[in-house]
DNA sequence: GCGTATAACGCATGT
DNA sequence: CACATGCGTTAT
């Protein structure tokens, strides 16, 4: 199959949609008023209750009518069916008995139902499709029978209506609904017996979102549902299905019955249930065999939760410095692009690469005027690059490329990081990323609307030309992450691993220099290694010494080709390999584990992280050798980098029980940086926070029941700030850990 | 012939 | 070198 996976199609979309309600808006904006049009939606605050007619005119307006009476439609099949119980239509004393049922039943089985007619079973998933129900199937009998399109006899189908009553029409029958309702849900997240769900953290956030306040985020920590999603990924991560049909077809041992033209889409839902019913057996079973139950149930399962609950925190955004740095950064585009086009003599789209190149190198012919540099290469076509490093080189040559540089750094910023982050908060002044828990092969998370692990760390400075009395030019710094404020009276607290990739290297491959080094926790790491490197003495060493050690320590680490070092570290091919070669001598050990685990993934044909999460690697004894050395980075990439989303897994995890396990604790989850945790913490709290965070990340060291014991100590850093551009490191006391 | 959906590519950001 | 997501252009 292809690599897609989930709602691939889905970025492309909005992106579009974005530029689409950019370009409108630019348009306004030039023509009509010379300022950003205002959203015309009207106000509606978080705290603020939604109104009967104002539902009805947001019903009422675009494509809604469509959806709402689809969505009527499939409703009013699933409730007329006489196989589905509608929770809306049954007296209190079988709701009673329904909910002494769900507690006592063998399993449950559940799937969110959209408004747009679809379930997510359904193979094509919409963006965002808003819910308007669940279904839950308490099934009684594990002996498995042949695929159902209807009930077994003691089984039993009910639906759960998730639509708010208006205010302006709430009963006392409706709101009595919408207590069995939640009645239902607390049973399923604290059940004893098991519940499956197709991308279970969906469920969990509509459940959050459905009933704020008085479901707590707390709530949901320690529930237990599985999902099919997540199995899948763990078993083949490189491979994961892109729906839930593709999963079951993969998995399952008979072929997928396809649903005939005619079946009832009620009877493909009963049929969708049990099989995921079934394929969750499957999973399982196939998680046992490969050696992956504990990483399933001990992490990933757990991690469904906490992903959760970080998803349904909204994180305050400064949104009118925003749309402020918005219109400078257009200024300074446009001036950019004037100087460019005068540099180059022509006019001509800055944003093309392709266009760029033939300025640079066709009318220019810059490449024939530095033939002792070599110019990179595009990675397809055998082309001349405009990357980076080729307007580096060609900087000293031709004033354009220092334009280039310069405009795409400010095109860059408010494309992505302004204009992308308003357009990723309709209406609001806060942001919440999607994260997302089977997308990456390394078993890191990643997030998504907005990518909130890739905001620049670095501030941008802007020079604007300004023509008033005294000063002629005024230096403005644009920094993205400290357009993040907490909320009032809370503070942003953030941990960070320090150099985990390094310590578990250290770990893995035991070598003794290593280990010396984080074992003598006196210098910093990178400058001992600068020092080392560069053969000068720890005072000497530059802080851009220092980060340029670590960032060729990890090139070597994963397999860099001197090319590709030369390339980072900006001297010649020769320099580069003599480096690779003394830090290979040096840490002795470390070659010796790359070469185990190249020689084990030969061998097996997969490897292993430290908490047994696997990665098969097919092409590891491919014939072609591009392919195959591609493979044996990997391989050694993996156990690294995939040995460090356990640890900070493990910590996001342990963390998120002993706060929502405290009464008086509130902190609360904001983002995940690979190694760097963010929170949102009461003023009040902050150094006990801090304390614990410490304490309970460092104690990772030594993970018993998973036989996970490090040789390495680890290190958390600690800062606080009330905003996520200005944080200052916090020196804790170290907290015993309370079990 | 012209405008729109899609895929591939190049270039950015982060760890 | 590895792993991600996002924006924009260009060819189909």
């Amino acid at each position: 199959m292809s690599g897609m996976h989930e709602d691939s199609c889905a970025p492309e979309q909005t992106r579009q949609i974005r530029q689409r309600a950019r370009n409108a808006s630019k348009q306004t904006a030039s023509a009509v008023t010379g300022k950003p049009r205002k959203h015309k939606q009207a106000k509606c605050g978080p705290g603020q209750e939604i109104n009967g007619p104002e539902l009805f005119r947001e019903a009422a307006d675009g494509n809604e009518l469509q959806n709402q009476s689809k969505a009527g439609c499939l409703t009013a099949t699933l409730t007329s069916d006489p196989r589905v119980r509608d929770s809306w239509k049954m007296n209190p004393d079988e709701k009673m008995q329904m909910l002494e049922r769900a507690g006592k039943t063998k399993a449950l089985v559940l799937t969110l139902v959209y408004r747009d007619g679809t379930t997510q079973l359904d193979p094509e998933q919409k963006l965002t499709p808003e819910v308007c129900g669940l279904l839950v199937l308490m099934k009684n009998k594990l002996d498995r029978s042949a695929p159902e399109d209807s009930l077994e006899p003691n089984d039993c189908l009910v639906y759960l209506k998730l639509e708010h009553t208006p205010a302006w029409a709430q009963q006392h029958t409706h709101q009595s609904q919408e207590l069995f309702t939640k009645d239902m849900l607390l049973l399923v997240l604290s059940s004893s017996q098991p519940a499956v769900c197709y991308k279970a953290k969906d469920l969990l956030c509509t459940a959050l979102q459905f009933y704020r306040p008085e479901l707590s985020w707390k709530q949901v920590a320690g529930c237990r549902i599985h999902d099919p999603q997540v199995s899948g990924w763990l078993l083949d991560p490189a491979n994961p299905s892109s729906c839930y049909p593709e999963l079951l077809s993969r998995h399952s041992k008979r072929p997928r019955t396809i649903p005939a033209m005619g079946t009832k889409k009620v009877s493909q839902v009963i049929s969708g249930l049990y099989s995921l019913y079934w394929l969750n057996m499957e999973l399982c079973f196939k998680l046992q065999s490969q050696g992956l139950w504990r990483l399933y149930s001990d992490m990933e399962l757990n991690m469904i939760s906490v992903l959760a609950a970080m998803e349904s925190h909204r994180i305050h955004v400064d949104k009118e410095a925003l749309k402020r740095t918005s219109e400078l950064l257009g200024t300074k585009m446009k001036q950019l692009e004037q100087d460019a086009h005068r540099a180059a003599g022509q006019i001509f789209l800055v944003t093309s690469s392709t266009q760029l190149r033939t300025v640079l190198f066709e009318k220019l012919c810059l490449h024939e005027r530095c033939e002792n540099k070599k110019l990179p290469k595009t990675v397809n076509k055998q082309q001349q690059s405009t990357s980076e490093a080729a307007l580096l080189q060609l900087q000293d040559l031709h004033p354009l490329p220092k334009i280039i540089l310069e405009y795409r750094q400010v095109h860059k910023i408010k494309s992505t990081f302004v204009d992308g982050i308003l357009s990723c908060m309709a209406s609001k002044n806060s942001v919440s990323s999607t994260w997302n828990q089977t997308s990456a092969v390394t078993g890191r998370i990643s997030a998504k609307h907005p990518n909130f692990q890739a905001l620049p760390r670095q501030p941008l400075q802007i020079t604007k030309k300004q023509y008033v009395q005294g000063k002629e030019e005024e230096v403005v710094t644009v920094h993205p992450r400290a357009m993040f404020i907490p909320h009032d009276g809370w503070t942003f607290l953030s941990a960070d691993f320090c150099q985990v990739e390094l310590r578990l290297l250290a770990h893995l491959s035991s070598d003794p220099e290593l280990l010396r080094i984080f074992i003598n926790p006196q210098v910093d790491v990178f400058t001992m290694l600068a020092s080392q490197w560069k053969g000068v003495s720890e005072g000497e060493v530059t802080s851009e010494d220092r980060e340029h050690a670590k960032r060729i320590v990890y090139s070597v680490v994963y397999g860099a080709g001197r090319e590709r070092l030369s390339g980072i570290l900006g001297v010649s091919a020769e320099q580069a390999s003599r480096f690779q070669d003394s830090f290979l001598q040096t840490y002795k050990e470390v070659q010796t584990f790359i070469q185990r685990t190249i020689q084990q993934c030969h061998k097996q044909g997969y490897v292993l992280s430290i908490m047994g999460r696997r990665r098969s690697l097919p092409n590891i004894n491919s014939p072609d050798w591009g392919l195959r050395m591609q493979a044996e980075r990997q391989a050694v990439n993996f156990v690294v980098q995939g040995s460090a989303a356990d640890l900070c897994k493990m910590a996001m995890i342990k963390i998120f029980n002993l706060v929502s396990s405290s009464s008086s604790l509130s902190a609360r989850l904001v983002a995940q940086l690979h190694d760097e945790l963010l929170y949102e913490v009461e003023d009040s709290q902050v150094e006990q926070f801090a304390g614990l965070v410490r304490s309970t990340m460092e104690s990772l060291q030594h993970i018993d029941h998973l036989g996970v014991h490090l040789k390495v100590p680890l290190r958390v850093a600690v800062s606080s700030g009330k905003s996520w551009g200005s944080m200052s490191d916090l020196n804790p006391p170290t907290v015993s850990p309370s079990h």
